[in-house]
RNA sequence: GCUGAUGUGGCGCAGUUGGUAGCGCAAUUGAUUCGUAAUCAAUAGGUCGAGGGUUCGAGUCCCUCCAUCAGCUCCA
């Protein structure tokens, strides 16, 4: 593909991702070409290519675009497509540039120039009577812009901050192929398919309602995922020496004073009255695990001390943010504290990430790690949050492990470690992270006594595998589209009966089933095979399907038809006992 | 919280310029006893998100709230 720099020479862009990169940036300035044709009181603000496509924020005063009016935008951007305007980039001095700018109205960009460095001279680019300051480089003619689509409009803050002015976003993609375009929008289709709010309602594995915004209630389909999802974590806690405990989830003002919460975190908090007192709904964990430790002395024997805690936390998450299990203000943290000495540090951290690593190579996850560090409004000394933060890049290290940092967004106690999960979409979302606190130890007076005698301040790991048990099965939902693994599935097998003559056997199947602690259901209306196939394969994606007729009974057999393979398998009924419950142990 | 959109029986939807709510699936009942992705028929089910207003008359028009969706901001 030919592309040409803001110095005005051109060169050919090999590399796919780069040639996407440009394309869809040039994308941007032709709806924002197309955009000032039709209202030629836009200022246009930013307008870059990401991953998705591409987007420019514009002032349009007071006009709102209608799904027409996008419409109307598209057609223009082909029309400008169809023109094959030249792209020319020119350079000019700043001051210059800025004259320009106001010239033509241009505030914003006139408030990006003073962001930029001073030194250097500004490029702009230009196709027919279109003027865009920008960076480059750039597709030489708008023919070469051959596939693209306006996939909609959102409001934006100005320079991303919520204080600014909000702007209109028109988001867009681009493909360098009409096919590409096709498939993608295609992907977008079959990922909104596997969208858990949909599938959520389609297995009856949880709800909302209007009156309780951002409450999840769990249906019984949902609640075996998340039992059997809390039954492994049983299991692989108990294996690395993790002790488990239960804490209030609602405790009085003057705990979260000590613990900062109330300073850092009271907009997130909701609380009530009792006998003329402030207490709080715990928006975390950590205070109750703190108290337990304090409750009694120790000794460094002890340490590291490794307590786990299923805690149920309220945030009040603005009203906006709320997404199905996604984004929830009612979740379980499946939280741990580790409380250690400080030559410790790089050992539980590195036991930690392995945890972690451990649960989501189970279901498949990909995952990327990201470091954040000390954030504005924070508690602490600089040297706690140098020693922490390089003791979270030493475990990171030791394990070589790959990882971003992501400046000022750790905890206000101290900095983490984030995993994030990617979902159906491309989204990805925070669920593990490790947190190193010398804080909170400090705030509540935790101590140890060492070897000789002497009293220590522990250190405290915040920690969490899941991250939150909801966001995590709405991750596995869509992960999976329904179609969960026999271990997980809400329903692992489930009897059809073709006919009533066959009803007693395929009770006794059921039953047998059920003895064995399957979770099984028994379809025994008066309803043709194929529909009740379709049923279970397409509504409850149920792994196991268990035909019962006329032949099974008489041979003592079952037949099994699998979910994933569509595949019909005659067997005894105990091999298939056999198989399931094996399947189900080594959680396959 | 901000920008824009949406809100009709359990679910998915239709309802023309305001005239008193319909369809498919699911449910219930009856018939059918039928072997691998939908058997036929009948029945029942809705104060059209909530509250105000305009009108002889509002699911349709106006206002205010609430919830949801796409994003922004924020976050597990």
């Amino acid at each position: 593909m030919k592309v040409i720099y803001n110095d005005g020479t051109t060169g050919v862009c090999e590399d796919s991702a780069e040639k996407l990169h440009i394309l869809r940036h040039s994308a941007a300035h032709i709806m924002a070409q197309a955009v000032k044709r039709l209202y030629p009181c836009a200022k246009f603000a930013y307008g870059p290519a990401n991953e998705k496509g591409f987007y420019y924020d514009i002032d349009l005063g007071d006009i709102k675009l209608t799904d027409a009016d996008l419409v109307a935008i598209e057609k223009e951007m082909k029309a400008i497509v169809k023109e094959n305007l030249p792209i020319k980039p020119f350079i000019l001095p700043r001051n210059e540039a800025v004259k320009l700018m106001q010239e033509r109205g241009e505030t914003y960009k006139v408030e990006h120039i003073a962001d930029l460095d001073e030194t250097e001279p500004i490029s702009f680019y230009q196709q027919g009577d279109y003027i865009d300051m920008c960076r480059g480089p750039h597709i030489t003619y708008t023919k070469a812009l051959k596939a693209f689509k306006i996939t909609g409009q959102s409001g934006a803050y100005w320079k991303n901050d919520s204080n600014n002015k909000m702007l209109t976003r028109i988001n867009g993609t681009a493909f360098e192929t009409q096919e590409e375009l096709d498939n993608h929008m295609k992907m977008l289709e079959e990922a909104a398919k596997r969208d858990h709010r949909r599938i959520g309602k389609e297995m009856n594995l949880f709800m909302f309602a209007e009156e309780a915004p951002g409450f999840p209630f769990f249906l019984p389909n949902g609640m075996a995922i998340k039992n059997t999802l809390i039954d492994y974590w049983r299991e692989i806690h108990k294996r690395d020496n993790y002790v488990e405990i239960s804490t209030p989830l609602i405790m009085n003002r003057h705990l979260w004073e000590t613990s900062g919460h109330w300073d850092h975190y009271k907009d997130n908090m909701y609380s009530t009255t009792i006998d003329d007192e402030t207490y709080c709904i715990k928006p975390m964990n950590c205070p109750g695990g703190v108290m337990v430790y304090r409750s009694k002395p120790h000794s460094y024997r002890e340490l590291p001390m490794r307590v786990g805690e299923l805690g149920v936390v309220h945030r009040h998450e603005l009203k906006g943010a709320l997404h199905g299990l996604f984004r929830v203000r009612c979740f379980t943290q499946d939280d741990a504290h580790i409380f250690m000495r400080r030559e410790q540090i790089t050992d539980e951290i590195a036991g930690v990430v392995h945890l972690i690593n451990e649960v989501y190579n189970k279901f498949g996850f990909k995952y990327y790690v990201e470091l954040s560090t000390r954030p504005e409004n924070s508690m602490g000394s600089d040297e706690d949050w140098e020693a922490a933060t390089n003791g979270l890049i030493g475990a990171l290290n030791k394990l070589n492990m790959p990882y971003t940092i992501n400046e000022g967004d750790g905890a206000f106690y101290g900095p983490k470690i984030d995993f994030h999960l990617e979902d159906s979409l491309g989204r990805t979302w925070q669920c593990g992270t490790i947190q190193l606190d010398f804080q909170m130890p400090l705030n509540f007076g935790l101590e140890y006594v060492d070897e000789k005698g002497e009293k220590q301040r522990p250190i405290m790991i915040h920690r969490v595998c899941f991250g939150s048990i909801e966001r995590f099965i709405g991750i596995l939902t869509e992960h999976f589209a329904g179609k969960f693994p026999v271990w997980l599935a809400p329903v692992q097998a489930k009897v059809l009966l073709v006919s009533e003559k066959s009803a007693e056997y395929a009770k006794k199947v059921y039953n047998t089933l059920r003895d064995a602690k399957v979770r099984v259901e028994l379809d025994n209306r008066n309803e043709k095979i194929g529909y009740m196939i379709r049923e279970a394969q397409t509504v409850d994606r149920v792994p196991y399907m268990v035909i019962i007729g006329q032949k099974e009974a008489e041979e003592g057999i079952v037949s099994i038809r699998n979910r994933d393979t569509a595949q019909t398998t005659e067997m005894s009924l105990e091999e298939f006992l056999s198989k399931i419950t094996a399947e189900i142990k080594d959680r396959v």
